[in-house]
RNA sequence: GGCCCCAUCGUCUAGAGGCCUAGGACGCGGCCCUCUCAAGGCCGAAACGGGGAUUCGAAUUCCCCUGGGGCCA
């Protein structure tokens, strides 16, 4: 029988990294299985779902490479996939527990259920569900209703039953006594489904196979097992996954900081190192290599192998991987690198608008030289920022050291002579210039490189020397020596202070 | 409160009784390379939560405790 797994978001808001693991873990099972993956929309929540909101889950999925077989957007033969265009599937399925006595009206008040809760917590003692409902006769249930009490419906557990098994693929054998179920809400007295009760109908309903979740869920499985067995229906394999957690081993939520794929993707995160790096937490391939491709993991991945522990997501690796993957990408597709180091630049106000394809071809130059040094692609603002700005800062530290020499002034003043007559204005020439300058005075090359790179680009980290002079050009190269010139006299004249 | 799950370096993890002097990766520190930084190479610090039991032998099996997480309320 072919594997079918869905993923089913809840559209209030952002695709969460939480959310996108278990999305791609259970993805990568079922292209392993080569079986069907079904998304599903749960907006029963209808005061915090919006369209929108579904629209991006959706976008963003497609942005990590994680496509679907069936769902809201491209149908298939067991929709509809949106939970609010099922209702009328959960009525008739509560009727049909209901008639079976599997299920049965509760007119209980909230209050009064807090009060037996208060009365069992006083008297220490576990809190059961009293069963003041559970065989109301007729008559009795009309009396109810006359008096204006709208009912609640819920499942009949038979605490006679014996333990109740479930067989996770990740957890193992995990056994439920019966008796710690308690008789559990199915539908509010508004009509509305509860959570286990539609993810019931919908995971029967949509012929799914192997039901993957986060952890938290492992609870509900055994009442979930319950109502398949009240039905008739072949309960589903199950797989429950560890937690995500944030780095104060807290489940990850918003405190943590960025917790939504798109604030990564915002970054320049890319797709293919957010979903290797998501494959490294809570599984690891036999020879614990740690890059390698879609295609690699899915004929690699195995659902035993996915360990039990919840784990940190660690923002530092992921980066790391970044720039692995970032690099790839310099060496096969240099035009993406492009585009994202010039969003980068946009986004820091250094680049305006589009500026065409000369700007394009511009910071193509820079990332040719620099992009070796970049794992973000806002790190071109710590090494190359000086390619496009004039008023460049520069770092107070590396000028009190640099610049505090009195000949320090002249020697700039040498460098701007000696590169004034560079023609054509290229790397060869350039670093002859530099040397053939540094030898005239009787300087080794780096006594004169140093104070050079600082009087160019502000800072004492960047691009090799000689390739950056010749990307900057003659024109910007002269006249920023001239100031630099100004700058190391006036601090060589205070003493370096 | 009841029930359930989990537990190896700071982090992700390898480890399914002797191969463990506990391995790898990120991060961290040092050295090399070098015009700087990054990258790269080499080296280093860094963990089996505690206690029992089983066994000739336990990170690995069992029990208890502790800690963390979750579900129901």
């Amino acid at each position: 029988m072919a594997v079918r797994t869905r993923y089913a978001p809840s559209p209030t808001g952002y695709l969460h990294v939480g959310g996108a693991w278990m999305a791609f873990f259970t993805w990568l099972f079922t292209r392993h299985e080569g079986g069907q993956f079904v998304l599903r929309i749960e907006d029963t929540d209808r005061s915090r779902s919006t369209e929108a909101f579904e629209a991006a889950i959706l976008e963003d999925l497609r942005w990590l490479g994680i496509g679907w077989d069936e769902g809201p957007d491209i149908g298939g033969p067991v929709g509809p996939y949106r939970q609010t265009e099922r209702t009328e599937l959960y009525r008739q399925h509560a009727e049909i527990l209901t008639a079976r006595s599997a299920a049965y009206p509760c007119y209980c008040l909230p209050e009064e259920l807090e009060a037996d809760r208060q009365r069992a917590a006083a008297e220490h003692r576990p809190y059961r569900y009293s069963g003041r409902c559970r065989d109301l006769t007729p008559a009795r249930r009309a009396e109810m209703e006359a008096a204006g009490r709208r009912a609640t419906l819920r499942f009949r557990v038979r605490s006679s039953r014996g333990p109740i098994m479930v067989d996770d693929l990740v957890l193992g054998r995990v056994e439920f006594a019966a008796e710690d179920l308690d008789d559990f809400i199915i539908q509010r007295s508004d009509g509305t489904p509860l959570y286990n009760f539609a993810n019931v109908v919908d995971d029967h309903g949509m012929r799914i196979t192997h039901i993957t979740r986060g952890a938290e869920h492992l609870s509900n499985t055994p009442r979930q097992f319950l109502m398949y067995e009240a039905f008739g229906w072949d309960q589903p394999r199950v797989a429950h996954f560890p937690s995500l957690l944030g780095v104060d081993r807290k489940k990850l939520s918003k405190r943590h900081g960025d917790t939504a794929v798109r604030e990564y993707k915002a970054q320049g995160y890319l797709p293919e190192a957010l979903v290797n790096f998501f494959a490294l937490m809570g599984w690891y391939p036999e020879d614990g290599r740690e890059i390698f491709s879609v295609d690699e993991m899915i004929a690699r991945f195995r659902i035993a192998d996915v360990g039990k522990s919840g784990a940190v997501f660690d923002v530092q690796k992921l980066t790391w991987m970044n720039g692995v993957y970032l690099q790839e990408a310099l060496r096969r597709t240099p035009e993406r690198v492009v585009d994202l180091v010039a969003g980068a630049l946009r986004d820091a106000g250094l680049l305006d608008g589009d500026g065409g394809p000369a700007q394009r071809a511009y910071v193509a130059r820079v990332v040719a030289i620099m992009g070796e040094r970049l794992r973000l692609p806002k790190d071109v603002l710590t090494y190359g920022d000086f390619f496009f700005r004039d008023d460049i800062p520069y770092d107070p530290a590396a000028v009190r050291k640099q610049f505090r020499g009195r000949e320090t002034p002249a020697m700039l003043e040498r460098l701007r002579e000696a590169l004034a007559r560079v023609e054509p204005f290229d790397v060869a020439g350039i670093e002859k210039a530099v040397r053939d300058t540094a030898a005239a005075l009787g300087l080794e090359s780096k006594d004169v490189i140093h104070p050079l790179r600082l009087a160019l680009t502000g800072k004492t980290v960047g691009p090799g020397l000689f390739e950056l002079i010749e990307v900057l050009g003659k024109g910007r190269v002269l006249a920023r020596l001239t100031r630099a010139a100004r700058l190391a006299e006036e601090t060589a004249a205070s003493g370096g202070a």
